[in-house]
DNA sequence: CAGAATCCGACATGATACTG
DNA sequence: CAGTATCATGTCGGATTCTG
């Protein structure tokens, strides 16, 4: 087993774990993920792609994964102002890591809502 | 690419991958994931493995792991009260995709660290 | 176009105390 | 032992408005 007192009583700034799970607890992250994985996308287009997310918070979350390194920002002087945003290499190798979850994810749900269900029963 | 409309304006009641990624978006799934990989334990057992958490919180995460059926609760009689904890064949599955992630955090932390050091500068 | 500024509400967690 | 009950708080996301 792994060592989890390792990964007790430390904040998501210094537990490896939490630190690198903290990139798809959010609502919108796993979707930017998504998006990025086979090209590049301006802000515009990523904010049409993931959907209902506003700005403010498209912001946030792409300020958030660019600060640790899972992708780029570059900006391309207007006008029109243009910024694109791209995954880095490590973006790309988390990638790989985080699909077989997403498609456990399709595999299971079925089982997940079937417990779901007999549970409230 | 997946179908990320698919997984869009839907409440993580309904959308798969959102119901999934639920289940270590917490502070101490994980850890109790881990946990009860190789064995089951007991609520106070999984308390101190834990660490800091508090016996609400604990209790709280464990109804919902056992609510989606990754977890099963048994009460065996006392006195005195024993209630212990196990994964289920769907919880040992997860597991198996999400230690990758673990793994990768561990592997990759330092790079995360670097960038923060970088982009603050 | 690509954000920033401000205000707000919801939910997860923490602290503390109590119980069958 | 294995929880439950209350209260307090902090962070994330949502809505709206404004700007280089």
């Amino acid at each position: 087993m792994l060592d989890i007192t390792a990964l007790t009583k430390e904040d998501a700034a210094t537990c490896p774990v939490r630190s690198v799970l903290s990139k798809v607890t959010g609502k919108w992250q796993i979707l930017i993920f998504l998006a990025l994985e086979d090209e590049s996308h301006r802000f515009g287009e990523l904010k049409r792609t993931v959907g209902d997310i506003t700005p403010r918070v498209l912001t946030e979350n792409l300020k958030s994964l660019e600060r640790d390194g899972f992708l780029t920002r570059t900006v391309h002087s207007g006008p029109p102002l243009a910024v694109s945003y791209e995954l880095t290499e490590m973006g790309h190798s988390f990638i790989k890591v985080i699909k077989p979850v997403v498609f456990w994810a399709g595999d299971n749900f079925q089982s997940i809502d079937a417990a779901r269900k007999k549970f409230a029963s």
